[in-house]
Order: structure tokens, then C-alpha cells, then sequence
DNA sequence: CATGAATGAGCATTCATTCAT
DNA sequence: CATGAATGAATGCTCATTCAT
């Protein structure tokens, strides 16, 4: 017997993305993503009992990958700054490469698809980064005053915006830029 | 003859705002907007000619709508730090207060429905503030060499992070936390 | 009080039949009616109970109506050979100027509107010009042992399809034609 | 897979022209077809992609069918007199078989949906029987002086108005009363 | 009488899901 | 496993009719 096959799933996903990206996940049909994953709509639910399994699914995965790229390259020997804007970079890097993706979770985050436990979930693939300032804060390399997590979030929204912005095309990045921002960045950590 | 009552448009654009929070704006149906405002279906179709009328009149009436609240108190006398706070809270106060239109306006971007030509309007609502700023920076009152767009950005991606981790529950913001979220902005300005 | 304007009524019966030409009686509506002869749907409601009344009025009107043009300008001190050829052109004409008329009346005749009695009251109309070919029998005027019915039927299938031809642009009737056609006609009575 | 039964195009087609009888090509709706069909009101759409397009090949398949129908049995071979006797026997009872069908072509000749393409095929379907006529007249068989596309006219109205009158009631034909129809045309073609 | 806003049943069409092959 | 035809509830929208003014 051929076990199910595994890239069906991924191009079934793939296929999803393309059309959230297009439509917006309002627009998204199963026959849509059937034919963009060039299957039989009957196929679609060999793999998914439900679209609602199917955008769940595809929510987790998302979710779960993404939590993985922002720690890409760290590890606990880099020294605070250098550990930090690697992070930083991580995520800017995600948002922009991964853009679709980022566009599917913000409207899943909106949408009639996500339960209570998934935004829990959210919350907690933050975790490492926000560990990570705490430590900083106890360690002295941030002077400000002001607490963890709302460091984390004025990094977290500003990156955003900024990847978001580049997309649109109304403030293109460089280099330059990107480094400026992160200096932006850095100097609210108050040294 | 009964008259038109304009009244009833405000009564749909709130029914559909109200859905935009339950289900997302994928989720709104006609029927679900009329049974929400208390009126037949046929009776939509007398205010606005198709759903996508209905949608894209919402979103101009949002967006105007928001970009007064960005400027309430502010005027030309306040001093720059002043002028800036104003709008600051202004906008934090915006998107806590009026979240259920900031849902919709940030689907309403990722939609089947947004055109080339509303992005550009949305993004000429940010001038005044963008103008401030760079004001602010001819007279020597931002010391960073930061372009004012970046800056912009960095306030903007800040308070919607902010508000919207507060209205999640998982930041909840009081004066002092308000202040000190203001505090760390400003620093970022550079004095 | 002012009496229920009869002008009025003849206004909405012209608006009904110009758009049967335009659309069909398929596609005629109270509201594109009510635009067409410049009142309001409401109105409509005063001269009309209901949206079939209007229709059935109006096949009333014009049946009758065309049953008086066919006897037009005929009276009894014609020669038969005169009496038939007056008959035949005021039919002939009919069916050319009363074109949207006669329209109306085919598809009437064939849609959910028409009742049995409605039918029995079309086949009334012909009466008169079906004893002219019976007296006509009678007296010898015309030779072929053909009955008048039949006689009749072949007159009038034949005047309607060349007008329809000649409306329809694809046989364009002069006076030479036209008097060619009615000899047609009437050799077939038998002479 | 459950293969696409062609023969459902046809039930959908004959459901199509029962409720064509019954209310008229105005009062057709895709569910009624769908009921009297006894087919889901979705796998309609399987097949026809709009109602409009449903209704169309319905037209092009009777109109084919019909011609097809006129020239059955004929062949050169014949002499005029029986060639011609064969057509128009065949047109009639055309007329009186497909009553269903020839109700459902006078409605869509004006109803919304003809096209002018389609008035102009109707029209090249004539085109043999015509033919035939012209033949005639040159070798003399027709020996009244009007043009072959007037006698044609005859022919069809006459034809037309017979067969109606006795679906009608109003005119029961039988063998001795279509041999008596026949000699009347023949006459008019002028020996 | 006249208006046209309001109504809700009904229409054409779509879509998630099932099922025969 | 895979297919796509079949299903029927649900959708956006229209339309005959009513009713407050």
C-alpha cells in the first residue's frame, strides 16, 4: 500500500497560500485549491476531513516553521547585542521572505477559523525572544526602565510595519536602512 | 412615502463592523448584516447596490473617520513634544477605542476588495504626522539621523502592537504604562 | 375628488408593451414599468391590483382593439372580391404597425398568463371575417370545395408570416408585392 | 467517479421544454427544470454553465433537429409535386408532433435570449425547401408569376397556422382535411 | 391619489461535502 | 487512493407587493 502521500499535503498547502495571498482567506474555495494544486476536489478530503481542518493545519504549520526561523543562528554563546540583532534580523528577514505566510496568520488571527488555544499558542512561541531580554535587563545591558515585554513589542510592531511597508513598496530597504533600524532599535534599549 | 433614513447606513455599517469582529470579514453575509441591523435583505440593496459597495463605502468612511481622531487637540502652538504626544495618544486611543474598526480596516487591507487606488489614499492619511516629523527634524528636535518615514514607523508599528496585546489581555496598559511606553518612543526621537 | 386618471392607465399599458419588445414579456418588471411610464411602483398598485391584471387589461385592450381594425373601412355594399381584399390589407397592415402589439399578444398567448376563457374569446374575434367566407361560399364567390375555416386559416398564417418577414427585414413589401400576395391569396379561394 | 451521464444533458432539455408548455420560456426557473428533471439544482451547473447557456443549446438543438425533420424522406429523385407534398407533410407534422418544441422556438424568438447570429441560422434553414421552389419555377412545374420566397411564405403560414388551430381544438384535422390543405397550396403554386 | 422605502419570498448561482466508479 | 459528478444548503441579489408619509 502507498502511504498517504506527504507532498500532497504540502502542495495542497502551498496551494492555499497562493490563493490567501490573492483572495484573502474570505475568497479561498476548495474547489480553488484544487485546482491550484492541480487534484480532485474529492482528493482535497483524503487529506482534511474539513477545510476547517485544512486552514487549521496549515495555521499550526505556519505558526510552528515561523517560530523555528526566528531563532535561526542564535545560540547562547553570541553576546547580548550580537544575539539580539540576530533575532531582530531573523524576523525582519522572515517577514519579508515569508510574506505570504504572514499574510495568511494576521487574517487567520481575525477570522472565524481561530480558537482561544491557538492564540494562546501565539503567545507562547514568543517566549524565547522575550527570555532572552530578561535576561539582557538582568545582565544590565538594558538601562531603560521600561519592561520586557513592552521592549518586545515596540520591536516586534516596528519590524512589521517595516517589512510591510517594503512590501508595499512605499519605504524600500537597503542595507543601510536596515541597519539604521536596527540602531533605531537598539538605542531604545537605552545604552 | 417613508423617507430614507439615513440613519439605517449607520445602522448596516455597524451591523457589519459587529460581524467583522465575531467572524472576519470573510465570514459577513447579506443576510447575516440585515438579521444584525434589524432590517430585511431587500433593504440593503436600497442603501448600497452590491456587498462590495456596502464594504468599500465602509472602509472610506473608517479610514476618514480615523485620520480625524489622529489630529483631535493637535494644533500648530503646542510645542513639538507636546504636538507629538497628542497624536500619539491620539492613536493608541484610536485603535483601543474604535479596535472593532481597526479589525475591519486591516482585513479590508488583505481583501479581495482593496484597490491600488485605496492603498494610496490610506497612505496619504499618514502625511500630517509624517509632516510633523519631519518639521520636528529641520528645527533640530529629533537629533537621529534616522529619516523621519522610519521613524514614523517605528511609532505606528509600536502602538498597534501595544494596543493590541492590550486588547488581547495579554498586556494590559495603565497610565504609567502608558507613559512609559510614550517615554521609550520618544528616547527613539533622540534627545 | 380628482377620478383616477385614465390617461394614466393608457401610460402604463404603452410603457408594458414597449419593453415586451425590449425584453420580452420574460423580463417585464413592475419597477422597470413604473420607470418606463415615469411613476412611481406604488402607483402602479392604484390602476392594478396585482402585476397579472395589469397584463391580462392589457391583452383585453389590444385584442379587442385589433378586432376593430380589422373590420375597418369594410361594410356590407363591398362586392365580395372587395370585402376580402379590404379585410386581408387592414390585417396585413395591422400586423405591421401593430407590430409590438402583436408581439405581445403571441407571447401572451403562450405564457402562464392566458386562461381558457381568454382563448375562446381570441377565436371569438375571428368570427366576423369567417362569415364573410361563408356568405361569400354560399353565393358561389368562391369555387374550391375547401371550407371557409380552412379557407380562413391559409389567409391568415400566411398574412402573418409575411409581415413578420417584412419586420424582420428578410422579404420587404411594396405595393407590388403586396398586391402579388394578395393574388395569391385569392386564386386560392378558387376563381 | 460517477461519469457524466449525456443522457442528462436530454432530460434537462425535455424538462426544459415541458415547463415551457406549462408557463412559457417566462416562467422557467432553474429549480423547476432542476425538480422536473428530477436532478439536484447544482448539477445543472455541471452542465450548463449559466441558465442562459441552458436555454441556448436547447434553441440551436431544436432548430437543427427541426431541419433535419423538414427533409425527411425527400430525395431528388422524386417529381416535384411529390417532393413538395413530402416537405410540407413533413413540416406539418413537425408542427403537430413537437408541438412542445415549436412553442418553446416561437418564445425564444422573442424573448431576451436570441441573438441576431441566431435569427440569421434560423433564416439558412429555410434555405432547401426554397431551393426546391426555385427549381421548380425554372422547369416551369410553378406557373404563377410571384417569386419563390412569397409562395415559400404561403406555404409555412399556412402550415403553421393548420397545425395550431388543430392542437387548439379548434380545427381537428384528418386525412381528408390535409388532403384538402395540401390541394389548396398546390393551387396557389398555380397549375 | 402618489410616492418610493421596506419587506421577504424567490431567483440564479456557488460551494463544502459525499459518493459511485 | 483518486476522481469529479452529484447534492442541496446557503449566498448575493431581484422583484411583486405593502405601507407610512
Amino acid at each position: 500500500m502507498r502511504t498517504k502521500d506527504l507532498n500532497k499535503k504540502d502542495r495542497i498547502f502551498k496551494a492555499a497560500l497562493v490563493l490567501t495571498k490573492k483572495v484573502g482567506i474570505a475568497g479561498i474555495t476548495m474547489s480553488k485549491i484544487a485546482k491550484e494544486a492541480q487534484i480532485a476536489t474529492g482528493t482535497l478530503y483524503i487529506y482534511f476531513k474539513t477545510k476547517e481542518e485544512l486552514i487549521h493545519q496549515l495555521y499550526v504549520k505556519l505558526e510552528t516553521e515561523s517560530a523555528h526561523r526566528f531563532l535561526q543562528n542564535y545560540d547562547d554563546s553570541l553576546s547580548f547585542k550580537k544575539g539580539i540583532k540576530t533575532i531582530w534580523l531573523n524576523y525582519l528577514k522572515h517577514r519579508i521572505e515569508y510574506f505570504e505566510e504572514s499574510i495568511f496568520l494576521e487574517q487567520y488571527y481575525h477570522s472565524p477559523y481561530i480558537t482561544q488555544q491557538q492564540k494562546e499558542m501565539a503567545e507562547d512561541m514568543k517566549q524565547p525572544v522575550y527570555r532572552l531580554l530578561e535576561t539582557g535587563k538582568k545582565n544590565n545591558e538594558i538601562k531603560t526602565q521600561a519592561d520586557s515585554q513592552l521592549l518586545f513589542l515596540a520591536m516586534l510592531g516596528f519590524i512589521r510595519e517595516l517589512a510591510y511597508e517594503h512590501i508595499e513598496g512605499n519605504y524600500e530597504l537597503n542595507e543601510d536602512r536596515i541597519e539604521a533600524a536596527f540602531q533605531l532599535n537598539w538605542r531604545m534599549l537605552g545604552s
